[in-house]
DNA sequence: ACGATTTGTTAGGCATGGCTAACAAGAGGC
DNA sequence: GCCTCTTGTTAGCCATGCCTAACAAATCGT
């Protein structure tokens, strides 16, 4: 195995995780309830609520969120593309979690949070990609599919 | 599908992704070099080599790592194991990325290093179990692997 | 063995992103 | 209308992990 480990930096993403994680609670929150608020969003991403607001103004310099003092949070147009993507990845992730590694829906679900900030665009199309031919094809899942996640079912498998 | 995001925290590793990374490059020169010093570090992860001093101290000080100043750094008995841990994780990865998914070889190391610290030993596992199941059966790969490699060859694959 | 080069450390800062405590604005009950 | 409760903000602080500049130890050549 070619063992030789530069770190090279791999075109960054132009957010960092936590406030990819802000874009994408924002888009959930407004999706279901009409509106986020910084007190859901401090509920729901596990954080003060001063650091809520922190990150708010943070990305409303940057052109992604509206905020007027006291209202609700929205999305710019551009904050909307960035969460786009980022919830695309989540769900790459989850199915493949899920449905093919056979991983329980909850525990899929964190770690969805989790590595949805770190696939490349190239990855995340290949796992998207792979995911619709193994299960897209025919209604069920394929033979060795289903085999592999049968001897899976060895050890507390609380799904 | 079940959209309730709470972020809830999955048994946060108990080191940090950048110990971890630090850890794994440390096994690494020292099975290609037979010891790491700071300088390689301070290459290897593209950082400036007081950054590897103060990390190597905090390793120190949480037993994972000797050093003695001006010296080489070598893993303790449990440095050793998380990060052959992390190595596991990262060769999961890596097979993954480029045998399944077909992403380049240094797409694949660049992302397997940044996926490597997010993925749970559950998980962890089950990659790996899946990666076996589809590549180790036979002497080559599957049909169907091989239908869907053959589909992505379309854009610029630099490979 | 001593000067130059390489290697490593210390000191001092900076950015990110958390936190608590305290205060201010808005909303509802009466 | 006012009092209260909830919501949001400000201020100030902390940890992580990175940096540069400057200094100290080690190593190498002659």
């Amino acid at each position: 195995m070619g063992v030789e480990r530069e770190h090279q930096a791999l075109s960054p993403r132009p957010h960092s995780p936590n406030m990819e994680d802000y874009l994408e609670a924002i888009r959930v929150l407004t999706d279901e309830h009409g509106a986020a608020r910084v007190t859901q969003l401090s509920e729901a991403l596990q954080v003060s609520k001063p650091s809520v607001t922190a990150a708010v103004a943070k990305l409303a310099g940057e052109g992604l969120v509206r905020h007027e003092k006291y209202g609700a949070v929205e999305l710019t147009r551009r904050g909307v593309e960035v969460a786009d993507d980022v919830w695309r990845r989540h769900e790459a992730l989850w199915t493949f979690l899920t449905e093919i590694l056979g991983v329980g829906e909850d525990a899929a679900q964190s770690e969805a949070c989790k590595l949805e900030h770190y696939l490349s665009p190239e990855s995340s199309a290949r796992l998207i990609g792979f995911v619709d031919h193994v299960l897209g094809g025919q209604p069920g899942k394929p033979q060795w599919l289903e085999e592999f996640l049968a001897s899976n079912q060895l050890p507390g498998d609380t799904e």
